[in-house]
DNA sequence: CACGAGACCTGTTCGC
DNA sequence: TGCGAACAGGTCTCGT
């Protein structure tokens, strides 16, 4: 489900509260209840029950698609992958279906790992490093620049999407993302990495941060019934609309199948040469 | 190294 | 209406 908006939206609510609900910096965690044993990467459930008691949040954070919670003793680490979501919640409200994980925390409130799927996974550390490590460059960090991306795409010889959809070629970027990027920066998906040139790259980096930006700007984007909030999804120009007119040129919207996945383009505007 | 297929899961939508 | 297939924001592992 969440890609770098909805990660960094669904971070930034707990970090800062949103729409009446309170911040979650400063808590202090009470009890734990883990409800799918499996949604528990690392480490034991006996240590994960251990050791969170009594920790404090002290800051909540986004790398890559990974919520980052900075505790007093440990790092929580948070990958919602497809169906996952963080709920703040009364701790008196009812037990939803598929919550995977209750945190109590003081001030009657919990924090709840809500996963559909189940195929979210949950690390407490004291390494981040050993669970982050091995993430490419953040897409929006000031010091990511176009010369940068021009030289790690021609340290590959590889397709674009699949590239782009690496983490640890560059941290964030998903599906949808990764579609409109190459949209905007009229390249074929299947282009390959190193036949870029310099003007290429630049165009793709500066579409990868744009639609990143807008992402944020609009709480990232809701399609199905997983995430709830952002409107970006009324903004896709490529991105499920097969067969529909592109906005450039009104040729139909095409779907192929890259690396299992659904990816969209503009057969006119984005040509594979 | 690059790529494709299968696995992990549940829920919704589509096609007949 | 019913029912199976296709599909969904992700990532890991294995085989070629």
């Amino acid at each position: 489900m969440p890609e770098l908006p909805e990660v960094e939206t669904i971070a930034a609510g707990l970090r800062q509260g949103r729409a009446g609900q309170p911040s979650l910096i400063d808590r202090r965690i009470r009890q734990v209840h883990l409800l799918w044993e499996r949604s528990l990467a690392w480490p034991s459930p006996a240590e994960f029950y251990d050791w969170l008691p009594g920790q404090v949040i002290g800051d909540i954070r986004r790398r890559g698609k990974f919520i980052v919670f900075d505790l007093s003793q440990h790092t929580l680490l948070v990958h919602l992958r497809m169906s996952g979501d963080l709920l703040v919640e009364p701790i008196t409200a009812p037990l939803a279906p598929h919550h995977r994980l209750v945190i109590d925390l003081d001030g009657d409130l919990r924090l709840a790992f809500n996963d559909a799927r189940k195929f979210g996974r949950v690390w407490l550390t004291a390494d981040p490093q050993s669970v982050l490590g091995s993430l490419g460059p953040e897409p929006l960090d000031e010091a990511f620049t176009a010369q940068d991306l021009h030289r790690m795409l021609h340290a590959h010889e590889r397709q674009l999407k699949p590239l782009l959809l690496d983490q640890s070629f560059l941290a964030g970027l998903g599906n949808i993302y990764a579609d409109e990027a190459l949209h905007m920066a009229r390249l074929h998906p299947l282009t390959i990495s190193n036949s870029l040139s310099p003007e290429q790259s630049q165009r793709l980096w500066q579409s990868i941060r744009q639609v990143l930006e807008e992402g944020i700007l609009r709480n990232g984007a809701s399609i199905d019934w997983v995430y709830r909030g952002g409107d970006y999804q009324h903004f896709f120009k490529v991105y499920q609309r097969t067969g529909n007119p592109c906005y450039n040129c009104g040729t139909p919207i095409e779907r192929l199948v890259v690396g299992q996945r659904s990816t969209h383009y503009c057969p006119n505007c984005q040509p594979l040469k």
